[in-house]
DNA sequence: ATGGTCGATCTTCGA
């Protein structure tokens, strides 16, 4: 079974890359972030064509969660308790055995502005509901689009970005908080290497230079990462004509 | 050189 999250950065023009991509590397479970469509303007026609069950929470120009799998979606949650949020940045749902969370984590664009408080509020209080979900069953994932940079091997210039926005000690920490309620940054049990980047910014020619950030994560409950076979970062769609800033992030687990 | 590039909806904001 094989897991993605891509953050497309508008499905409106990113659709083609969706389908070309679903085409050739064929997972059976992806997480979108950044749809940046209502619902009501989602594609779901053509995603069916590709052979997925679709399910989404979206909102007009900004943000936007979808989850396409292979099996059926059930219990599906856009709301955490306790986050009465307008923007569309979370969804949960059943997918065979496992819960999944595809989460659009905020920017926070500065570190001390509004926005970073809303980023640090916000995970605090995603935190807190996946604890519960964990505790209802270990064999939860968590990817998305996290905005953290989790240490300085996924930075291309951990001096510059020292205590900037997705690289701050406290977003590190909230990450930290996370993953210490029992989940596994999958990537990193398989390649602990520098410089493995999904995200580089559109301008002065990020991915031409590598200037990247590792930002997009899968987490992996213990019973899933015991069926972990290889995590990755594909590049290739950041090469395509007219991309997403970010590369989808995949986990294969052996099939139960 | 105090910028740079995208996307969505305006002529500005968010990333």
């Amino acid at each position: 079974m094989k897991l993605a999250t891509w953050n497309v950065n508008s499905l409106n023009v990113r659709l083609p890359h969706v389908e070309q991509w679903c085409t050739s590397a064929r997972p059976d479970l992806l997480g979108i972030q950044e749809t940046k469509l209502e619902d009501a303007k989602f594609p779901r026609t053509a995603i069916e064509a590709l052979g997925y069950e679709v399910v989404f929470s979206g909102q007009k120009t900004y943000n936007g969660v979808a989850l396409l799998a292979k099996q059926p979606i059930r219990d599906v949650v856009t709301d955490v308790p306790g986050l009465d949020d307008p923007q569309r940045r979370i969804l949960v749902a059943n997918v065979g055995e496992l819960r999944v969370a595809n989460l659009y984590v905020v920017n926070g664009q500065a570190v001390g502005s509004e926005k970073y408080a809303y980023k640090l509020d916000w995970l605090d209080k995603v935190t807190r509901f996946l604890e519960g979900e964990l505790r209802n069953d270990p064999r939860l994932i968590v990817m998305g689009d996290f905005n953290i940079a989790p240490d300085d091997r996924d930075v291309y210039d951990p001096l510059a970005w020292k205590e900037q926005i997705l690289c701050s000690t406290p977003e590190r920490d909230a990450l930290r908080r996370l993953l210490d309620l029992g989940l596994v940054d999958s990537f990193r049990r398989f390649d602990e290497s520098a410089g493995k980047y999904s995200w580089w910014d559109y301008r002065q020619a990020g991915f031409r230079r590598d200037l990247g950030l590792r930002i997009d994560l899968v987490l992996a409950g213990a019973p899933v990462m015991e069926r972990a076979e290889a995590a990755s970062i594909d590049r290739e769609p950041r090469t395509w004509e007219r991309p997403s800033d970010h590369a989808p992030a995949l986990l294969e687990l052996s099939d139960v």
